[in-house]
DNA sequence: CCTTCACTAGTCAAACTTGACTACTGACTG
DNA sequence: CAGTCAGTAGTCAAGTTTGACTAGTGAAGG
């Protein structure tokens, strides 16, 4: 599962009513185009896709109030937020070495209850565990680790990642437990799109340096 | 840059010549379906893109020695290694968060001398130490972090996992540096494929726990 | 006024990835 | 000795991702 549909998802959700650009707008200012692959095409890809598939419902086209062409409008269906909230759970819970993912779900991991994003987090540590010990009982030749060469750099630095995963996840659950954020059904919830009009602080940035694939 | 390109020119490199299930074998036997996305489908397309490319040289089609149907043999071409090192190069220095290009260039680092791979090294800590830099001045909002809400938690992850990295890439320098592994020119090469006949310790396994994406 | 720039908004072809599928051989099993 | 299983070898359609492209508006500056 790659990131995008949860950030699409979770972009139309919070806005009630949302056309393509506000999307990629907000994915923009959630900082997702330097940590996902939430790049136009992609993100235009994926609503089609998903109203195709039921998850949001497009609306007639309208035309743009701001220039270019015409635009579409979408909205979420029932069926869209049982996903949204399925892919949240998903993400938060598995170890998939996809970082993208996570970020996406820490993102949104406020939409649900702060008891349900401990015990998933909690799940995630476990599952972290498990697949380090998989992992290296099963890589471990009998004559021992040396016979790896510098093979055993590799697993080295993924038991490494996955034990720095784990203890990240481990902190990131003593902060929600000792309060903070503010979850569903808490009040007040953080404001995390732009409005109509609202200016974008982190607007599309040569001032970000390009990573470099 | 995904990891696929350097792994089959890496894999059809070590062979000398090399048919699809060679490939898919070996990939297997360095455990790469675990942590990249080598499955059948990526390689076979990677092996023609590639010879259409120029970067290998497809033999005409052969009869299957072992069941199945007819087989293509692929060497790879001055152009290819060519392209091998570079991408083996890009791969060490580059900070792209895709822990699978840097697996697979940790497999390969041996073809490279000792000095350059600690030079790509250094190069890569400080291509994470920018990163790093430029990310957290960037995002840090001037009513401090705390405005972030739980947000910057995201920031926070991205940042605790570059610094992991660097750590990590600290770690292995010093390895290296202190004589470990045995590197071009050194000797005795380390020999990561398997023989023709050769039975793969590592065969197919519905041992591994399926990585639950 | 008219050119250029920045922004809004989206499209498109080409490349890549995925998961399921075909097809053949040899070995075991009842 | 037919049936099934494991292994060998590769194909395919559907879906996704990429990077470059089109096209319109409005404001600034000469």
């Amino acid at each position: 599962m790659s990131a995008i549909r949860l950030l699409v998802l979770g972009a139309v959700r919070q806005h009630g009513r949302a056309h393509g650009y506000q999307v990629r707008n907000d994915l923009e200012y959630w900082g997702a185009h330097e940590w996902s692959n939430a790049k136009p095409g992609s993100i235009y890809h994926a609503l089609k896709q998903m109203a195709k598939q039921g998850l949001l419902h497009a609306h007639e086209i309208a035309p743009s109030t701001a220039g270019g062409p015409p635009r579409a409008e979408y909205e979420i269906t029932e069926q869209g937020a049982e996903e949204f909230r399925k892919l949240l759970r998903e993400s938060l819970t598995a170890y998939d070495q996809k970082p993208d993912v996570l970020s996406a779900a820490l993102g949104f991991m406020v939409d649900l209850d702060r008891e349900e994003v401990l015990e998933l987090l909690e799940e995630r540590v476990r599952t972290i565990e498990e697949w380090r010990k998989s992992v290296t009982e099963y890589y471990t030749p009998e004559e021992g680790p040396a016979q790896l060469g510098h093979i055993g750099e590799i697993m080295n630095f993924w038991v490494t990642s996955a034990d720095t995963g784990a203890q990240w996840t481990r902190g990131l659950i003593e902060r929600i437990r000792g309060g903070a954020y503010t979850f569903a059904g808490e009040g007040e919830p953080f404001i995390g799109v732009l409005g109509e009009d609202q200016e974008n602080p982190y607007a599309t940035g040569d001032r970000h340096p390009e990573d470099d694939r």
